[in-house]
DNA sequence: ATCATAGATAGATGATTATCTATATGATGT
DNA sequence: ACATCATATAGATAATCATCTATCTATGAT
């Protein structure tokens, strides 16, 4: 198994969550703090820290403490690779995995 | 919980196991026979089913039968509207859902 | 120093999921 | 009709995960 598919789907597991999914949504004009972010869900506090320790551990988010308060906000270099390999693994390409399996056999041919 | 998030999250639920992304990457130039794909893994023919159920079952993937053999393809439409959602839930926009929330409180205020 | 507040961590629990083996279904060929 | 082959389904199991309550840590205010 290619490790790029292991480290990839680990974003889209990241997103796989409603909750997180939003609170992507939330970030993309900028950075907010836990507490505002908190108000918007029906969910307690140490679920959204649980969410936002995944958001981050993927890379997809940045945290920034001041003072007591976190702020969060999206990794766009990650959102970029991301967007990236999604167009990769769903655009015909020269170099295509799928190339490697012509006359390779299976039932079919 | 806007329904939206639930909808698209299921989309990246199939594309956050390493298998399933690379299903989807090999049928990125076309379509494939499940034997052939089944040949690259090594996973057993019933759970490549499942993961093909997914697929299909989401939307990502279409299933055409040809005789005892099931051929799948990529769904161009579920694959673009699920770019066209990342982009907008990463991207700034003027009806972000970032704007209902400012003035609402949160303990940072 | 003490207290209040924001957030993180620990541990438990129920739900979901990826995988397997065994079996069923459905199509093809003899 | 019967055997074979490709795929799907059923049922079991171990792992992962979303969520909660309880507690800890760190910061700021009195």
């Amino acid at each position: 198994m290619d490790s790029k598919y292991e480290g990839y789907s680990q974003l889209f597991k990241a997103l796989s969550d409603p909750n997180r999914l939003m609170i992507v949504d939330m970030l993309s004009c900028g950075e907010l703090c836990a507490c505002v972010i908190l108000e918007r869900f029906r969910i307690t506090q140490p679920t959204l820290s649980h969410h936002m320790k995944n958001l981050c551990g993927c890379g997809l988010v940045t945290a920034r403490k001041e003072g007591k308060w976190m702020f969060y906000s999206l990794n766009e270099d990650t959102v970029n690779d991301l967007k990236m390999f999604l167009k990769a693994v769903t655009t015909m390409k020269e170099d295509c995995i799928c190339y490697d399996m012509e006359y390779k056999g299976g039932c079919c041919k």
